[in-house]
Order: structure tokens, then C-alpha cells, then sequence
DNA sequence: CTCACGCTTGAAAGATATTTTCCGTCTTCT
DNA sequence: AGAAGACGGAAAATATCTTTCAAGCGTGAG
């Protein structure tokens, strides 16, 4: 009897299965008693809110019995009353999702919690897509080449841009690269002097514009280094001392959502890509080393014993 | 009809995961027996296969038996197998009329570049939509009031998570609160010690059992502060000390994925959430010292001068 | 190496929900 | 007005779900 489950499912080859059972229920409600159509009208009415009830409930809250109930579920289709609140389930489901999208609009100051959690969400993941649509295999693949090959890295952020220096700094090593971040604008400057060919520098920078980025890795370059921008103005000062430009997204930006955290995201998904296609290319020495730090943790966690 | 009332009840208070029940399964898995991971695994699996089948046809179906199914059920977050049978039958609806979710393959040592960048953004953008799906809105709004009344905010985390960290202390300075994160375990449990009530502390770790990292939030719970703790593991041991959980989603990984980067892109959007949740509830104040914090940095950023 | 403990598991009893049955009531047509 | 037939609901019967309990299994201590 479970098997007329699917009979939500064929009767939306030809039409939607939300209108489907709307459908159906006024096709036949004209054939139906005074009863059966306050339970048919019930269903369509509010499916999430029938899924929940027990056919007791819903027979209470339609002022009828339970076997009216089960009579009304049998006309339109199913073998019982159970497989007519499973299909409404699967209507209350794609009603929920069909209405989804709807949250592009900007984060308010009024938005309940699970909006901004929605919204959030969304612009991160459109965020990520416009950023590896825009990305440009040709200097990736250059970047990526320059990386495997680097004698040392240095990578230069400071903020926001600062964390995602470190976090690629953080993965480099851990498949046996030798990268620092710097955020100490003097330090990243002192070091980029004893740079030279063979060596690689990161700039990490939004704007494009900043200074204490800008300086460093001009001086790396000069120094002979190979230099990547990662940025998202590609038409900023930093590019202009940078070999590969590498371009994040931008994404509109409002008071309660600051351009740091698209421009986070986005040079996240720059950074982690980079980080893959140095393991790919190194991958005899970058396996090894990853299973040893993992290993190297391992103590650090203690034997889970909440459960 | 006391159930009724309780069906009520528990679908209101915790989500009743309709497109987070993937993601659900993949956070609970490790936590799981192995005949309940039977039951998780073909539920994941089949949706809509499952939700045909009655306690007694699935417990034949894995293996197992009546009560391993209503184990796994109510370990997955609902109040029994019927309410878990309803929910699949919503997925599978959502599966059948939206796009199908594509299984991508894992990367591979000999991917091609676009390959890698496509599969990560997609990764990426999972894991946003899983978190996102999963995580509890009363939990979220508890913590942001705490956040929001803090006289002072402490954020424990290492490695990756201490990026993370850190990103949500930039944050609130920002707003105007005072907050501190510690990758030092040492210092996060010296400075732990003298929070008290009023005060909040914050525990990110992927695997919820970070010595380094529960120490400090076990002090400063006993100190009377409020904790909470972000972590992929709602069962674990930091969260014996946390008075709110907030799950972060948790990919499969693999060999040239870490887990470190599902897991940092779904502490990110938790953090952005809880970010965005204070300046909401502070905006009077947050406004203009957002405001200010532009100002300060405007003199950084050199006019640009390329093209 | 053995024992004891605790966790895991499934069988069966117990509780709920669904379906069926059956009978009273209400309508409608003659 | 009376009777046939349709309608609707209470309650029994059945299916389904939940809980309990004891046996099985692995694990760690002695």
C-alpha cells in the first residue's frame, strides 16, 4: 500500500505537484459530501499545517470524524489517510523551497533572525559563484605553477585580509611549504628585502589600494620575486608590481553587511584554490605531509566521551 | 491526542530538518552505533525510497531492527520515526522538483584546474546551504542577546578556527564591543578567569574536542560568564560547558579537501550570523561606530592612481 | 588471560494511530 | 407522510509505532 506514494510524484510530470492536489480537490469536490469537501479544502488550504495532525486532528479540526477523513483521502487517490499526509508533507516541502529565493533583498535592521541567516547565506553563496565564474584559469594556473615551485612565500594582509593571509599560510605549511603571513606592515617590508627570483609574494587586499600592502610587495617585486595580487580591483595600484592578478568578487554591500565579509568569502575560495592546485602539483611530498600533521594532532583531541 | 500537542511542540522548537537532514546525517554519523549509521546511511541515501517504507520495512531493509530505527529517528531530531518518515517524504519531494543534487565526485590528484575551482565553490556553497539548514534559530537568538548585552567577549580557537575567531573579534570591535580572541590557551585560560557573570565566552572548534580549547571555556563557565560553543559536534565534550550550541555542518572530506575548509566556511557564516544578530539588536550604537571605523581607514588607502 | 562492566541490539510487550465496520440520522423522492 | 438511500460518526479491529528488557558483544581493568 506504500507504493501510491509515487502518485504525487507522476501526477507532477504534467503539472506541479503543489497545484496538483489543489487540482484535484476542486475537480472533485463537486462529487464530494459536505464533509469530505470542509476536509478537502482543509488539505489544500494549509498542507504543512494538515502533515502535522493525526487524522484525529484533523478530523477535530474540521469539525468531522476520523472516518470521513479516510474516505476523503481515498477519493482523492490515496490508499489511506497515511499516504495522503506524506504526499502533503512533500507539498509543504516545495512550498517552502519555491518561496526560498525570495530573500535577495538587503539585510534590515528589522529582519527577523532566520531572514538574515537566509540572506547571509544566499549572498556568501552567490558571492562564491560569481567569484570562480570570474576567475582566470590562465593566471591561476601561472600563480599555481609559481607556488609549487617557490623556494619561500610570503603573503601580505592586514584585517580581514589578514585572516585569509594566514589561513593560506596555514595550508602551505601543512603540505611542507615554507610561507609566512605578514600583517606587521614593517616586518612584511623588512622581509620582502631579502626576496629574490624563485621566491613568491602574495598580496591580499580588497581595495587594491592599500598602502602597507602595496609597499611590500613592490619591494618584492623589485627584488625579483614572484609577485601575485590577489584583489578585487584589477585595475588598482597594487596590480601594478603584481605578475598574476587573481580577482575576487565584489558584491554590493550594505550598513549591516560590510564589504569585508563577501570580499572574505571570495578571497577564500581564491586562496583554497590556490592551495589545491599546489597540492595537486606537489603531490608526492604534500600527501605525506598532510597525513603527518594530522597525526601530529591527533593527542590534542581528547577521546570523545560526552556522547 | 497528548501527542498532538507535543507534535506541535517539538516541530516548532528545533527545525524539523526538511533539506537539512543530509547535512544532519553527516554531523551525527561519527556519534552514531553502527547499526543506527545502517539506518542514517539508507535514509540519506533514498529519501524517497525510505519514506515508503514503515518502521518494520525499513529495520528489514538495513538490517536492524524496530527500535535501532526509532533510535536513529529521535537521535536525528525528531520526536519519532512517523515525524522522520514525513520529513523524508518532504526531501524527496524537494529532490524530484528541484535541481538534483548533483554529486560531485571528490578532486582528484589530476584534476584540471577549472575542474578544482568548480568543484570547490560547489563544496563551498553545500556547506553554506547545510549550515545554514541546520542551524537552531532559539540557540542563534540566545546567544545573540548574550552577545548583545556583553560587557566583554572572550573567542577561544586554534589553527583554522583561531582565523575564525579572530574574524568575529575584528568584527565586534568594530560595533563597539569589547572583545578578545586567544589562540594562546594559556593566556585564554588566564584571561578566562576573570570573566564572570555579564561576561561571554565563545568556544570554535570543528571537532568539539580541543583540550586547548574546551580548558578555557570550562573555566569560564564555572566563573558564571555565558558560553557558547560553535562546533560540528553537538554531542562533544566542549559542549558539556556550553549554555548555547551553535552546529556548524561538516562535509565529507578527502585527501586534497581538508576538513578545515568545510568547516571554516561554516564557522565563518555562523559568525557572520551572530555578527549581524548584535548589530541588529545595538544598532544605535553600532551604526555610527561602523561609520567611525570607515573613517579611520579611509587615510589608508591610497586614491588610486593606475589607470 | 579472564572477568566484569557498560554499551549496543533486537524481540516482544505496550501504546497510538489508522482503518473498518456498523448503525443511527438526515435527505429526498414518490 | 413514508421509505429508500446516502451520509456521518462511534467504536471495534487492525496496523503501526514506541518502549521495555534481557541477551550479546566489545572493551578495559585487574
Amino acid at each position: 500500500m506504500s507504493s501510491d506514494l509515487k502518485e504525487i510524484f507522476t501526477g507532477g510530470t504534467q503539472a506541479p505537484a503543489p497545484a496538483a492536489l489543489a487540482a484535484k480537490v476542486r475537480t472533485l469536490a463537486p462529487s464530494m459530501t459536505r464533509s469530505m469537501q470542509r476536509v478537502a479544502e482543509a488539505v489544500a488550504g494549509d498542507p504543512a499545517g494538515c502533515a502535522a495532525l493525526t487524522v484525529t486532528g484533523l478530523a477535530e479540526r474540521t469539525g468531522t470524524s476520523e472516518a470521513t477523513v479516510v474516505r476523503t483521502a481515498r477519493l482523492l487517490g490515496y490508499p489511506g489517510y497515511r499516504d495522503l499526509r506524506l504526499a502533503l508533507a512533500g507539498l509543504a516541502a516545495q512550498q517552502q523551497s519555491g518561496r526560498a529565493p525570495a530573500v535577495t533583498a538587503d539585510i534590515a535592521v528589522d529582519d527577523p533572525l532566520p531572514d538574515v541567516v537566509a540572506k547571509l547565506a544566499y549572498d556568501e553563496q552567490q558571492t562564491l559563484a560569481d567569484t570562480a565564474a570570474g576567475l582566470d584559469m590562465a593566471q591561476l594556473g601561472a600563480a599555481v605553477t609559481a607556488l609549487a615551485a617557490a623556494r619561500r612565500v610570503e603573503i601580505y594582509g592586514v584585517a580581514a585580509s589578514g585572516l585569509v593571509a594566514q589561513d593560506l599560510a596555514q595550508k602551505l605549511l601543512r603540505i611542507g611549504h615554507i610561507a609566512f603571513a605578514h600583517s606587521d606592515p614593517h616586518l612584511a617590508v623588512t622581509n620582502a628585502v631579502t626576496l629574490r627570483s624563485g621566491d613568491v609574494a602574495i598580496a591580499i587586499t580588497h581595495s587594491g589600494s592599500t598602502g602597507d600592502i602595496i609597499e611590500p610587495l613592490r619591494v618584492a617585486f623589485e627584488h625579483g620575486a614572484t609577485t601575485i595580487a590577489v584583489t578585487g580591483r584589477p585595475d588598482s595600484p597594487v596590480t601594478q608590481y603584481a605578475d598574476h592578478i587573481l580577482t575576487t568578487s565584489t558584491a554590493r554591500e550594505s550598513e549591516l553587511r560590510p564589504a569585508a565579509m563577501s570580499s572574505r568569502t571570495s578571497q577564500l575560495l581564491v586562496v583554497d584554490c590556490l592551495f589545491v592546485g599546489v597540492a595537486q602539483r606537489t603531490y608526492e611530498t604534500a600527501a605525506p605531509a598532510l597525513a603527518a600533521s594530522y597525526e601530529a594532532l591527533a593527542h590534542r583531541h581528547s577521546p570523545r566521551t560526552t556522547r
